[in-house]
DNA sequence: GAGGTCATTGTGAGCGCTAACAATTCATGG
DNA sequence: CCATGAATTGTTAGCGCTCACAATGACCTC
């Protein structure tokens, strides 16, 4: 009966189906309320009849919207980015956005520059930017776009709207758990320098140190890899019995290599040497012993970011503050800790 | 000079400013070769100059083609998900397109279709789902969707395109590589039933063990967790001595459990109990002992993914296999021999 | 030097939708 | 019973681009 068709229906054969007007059609989709019960039923009906879907390249162009958000990211396969990435295209799919996201492999001038560009053919209204690096965010702010752009991390100082979690306060809530276990000292395994993240963390680390008249001890570096950590608690080891009794690792896989490097040194967590990591991925607590880290709340973080890209986008009341910091929590458990050496029967 | 203009500049804004008609500049951007030199030169300088940037829904209403992919996803922080959805945005970047991204707290029929439709609706010419869970793939097997759609994951005997990792082949070396090492069985702790993978890792053990005339042990599950590699792995150990020598856990996180598990039990690994994960997450090589385990080539699962679903959109001609198998890789550690104990220098 | 070919550029008609406005219908009150 | 206005529906223009085709002119060939 129906002439078999190649193209698929448009307003105007729902329309012609229903007798009415494409403009009724549109009005019935767009929930427009002048448009009578019975019509409504009937090109209802039409539509559903004809498997109609509204044409989203015809609807963006009339309206000039295209309700899509680009996220560029790097490193998605770690536990951080990935999170946030998560968080991020549920709240926007939470405010009928899509998200369009470009992964990178390594953040550069150059491949941000690409990425954005990528997004902007495709039409993004706004990007959101999770650039933990300090070179990425400078790249960032030298981009040209034709669009607005939060970023997820980068420096306090910036101009660029950004949110995140409060590194520096996690790192004094790390710091400041070990002092209060009767720790003379604290060391600190740092992240990468280029970091932002890092960089902060160390900053909050001897920030704590200080306020309480302690001479922070050298500083180690590792790169964020399980390996790294390995390595520099091959180092940390030597110095066991000399004033070393509480490291704070900046995250938690680093954490994972110290725990490795001191057992096999024979050096027993947290009876000798108690550590503490950073970030609480769904591992640590199986960690031998389980690690004592601070959990970031991404799912904050998405919601926020988000938020704050559609103020700018659809010129919502702006919040006051354009430069949002979430509250990281320190979880307890047993490398800083020996009474809570055995994991409960449900963990948290 | 220039006027201020509130709307970004169209195509015939830059015909104008350089001279020549809208097609013209087109064809420009279109790297069509009949363009005179010095005209193309003319018009990329007026583009340059005007900041211009082709629209993309106007671009996508005249072509009916958005050039746009959707990825349906759950569990995106696991190390297998992330790396697959990284590998597919990768994948398809490199072919020009863009990726929206739906990430799923849960797949079910409800989740999935919703999930669908919100892609439908942002024009996406065709669907990667990364279905790992046999009910989502009966599910999109059932919902009606306007178009192709690719499955990684998936059982063999399906209708809809799929790719995968071989996991009964990944089964089978680990088993193979414990039955060689001289073990007379293998137990194994498999994954949710509800889950593919999970499925075609407990048949490749089975079908092993079968092969080598030994009767397989009984089956443990778990729930791919840390937590619950745990508890099995405390059931395990209470069959150490009689006749436990080996386990091939289906994941590296279960592994995890499992081998905290063993030691709290005074169990030795591998001295006592050898183990064998599947994965190859980064943090395997540092566990207590670095794990053996299975590696899955994301990226080349995230290119013959696209690849299928562009065979299908841009009618490319097809591939002669549209079921396709990617061969997992032995990657063997400390945990099964103890010749390997210590860490490389650099690995790899 | 007429006719033909090719390279180059321009013209006009949509793509399928929404926005603005015009037209129609219907209820209401004087 | 007609004026008045609100509710409902239709009509007409674009949105900014690409495609098909037409037009122009340069360059050959015989």
């Amino acid at each position: 009966m129906t002439p078999t068709r190649l193209r698929p229906p448009t307003m105007a054969d729902v329309a012609r189906l229903a007798g009415v007007s494409h403009q009724t059609v549109s009005r019935v989709l767009g929930e427009h309320p002048n448009v009578r019960d019975e019509t409504r039923a009937r090109v209802l009906r039409a539509i559903e009849e004809m498997g109609y879907r509204r044409n989203f390249s015809a609807r963006a162009l009339a309206t000039r919207r295209t309700r899509t958000l680009g996220v560029v990211a790097s490193d998605t396969t770690l536990y951080g980015p990935a999170s946030t990435l998560f968080a991020l295209e549920e709240a926007a799919r939470a405010e009928g956005y899509l998200v369009s996201t470009v992964s990178l492999r390594e953040l550069t001038m150059e491949t941000l520059s690409e990425a954005l560009d990528h997004l902007s053919e495709g039409g993004v209204e706004g990007v959101v930017a999770i650039a933990p690096q300090r070179s990425a965010v400078d790249a960032l702010a030298e981009l040209r776009h034709p669009f607005p752009v939060v970023v997820v991390g980068g420096e306090p100082g910036m101009e660029i709207p950004r949110v995140g979690v409060d590194q520096h306060l996690g790192a004094r809530l790390a710091t400041g758990h070990l002092l209060a276990a009767g720790h003379r000292t604290v060391w600190h395994l740092a992240g990468p320098e280029d970091w932002q993240e890092a960089a902060d963390r160390a900053a909050g680390w001897r920030a704590t140190l200080e306020a309480a008249g302690v001479e922070p001890p050298m500083l180690l570096r590792g790169d964020w890899s399980p390996l790294s950590g390995y390595r520099a608690g091959q180092e940390l080891a030597g110095w066991v019995g000399r004033g070393l009794t509480a490291v704070f690792v900046a995250n938690d896989q680093m954490a994972l290599g110290v725990l490795r490097a001191l057992r096999e040194a024979g050096v027993r967590t947290p009876q000798d040497v108690a550590v503490v990591g950073f970030d609480d991925i769904p591992e640590s607590e199986f960690f031998a012993p389980p690690l004592t880290t601070v959990r970031q709340d991404f799912s904050t973080v998405g919601q926020r970011g988000i938020a704050l890209l559609l103020e700018q986008i659809e010129g919502r009341p702006a919040s006051d503050t354009p430069r949002i910091a979430i509250e990281p929590q320190l979880v307890v458990r047993a490398s800083t800790f020996p009474s809570a050496a055995q994991p409960e029967g449900a963990p948290r």
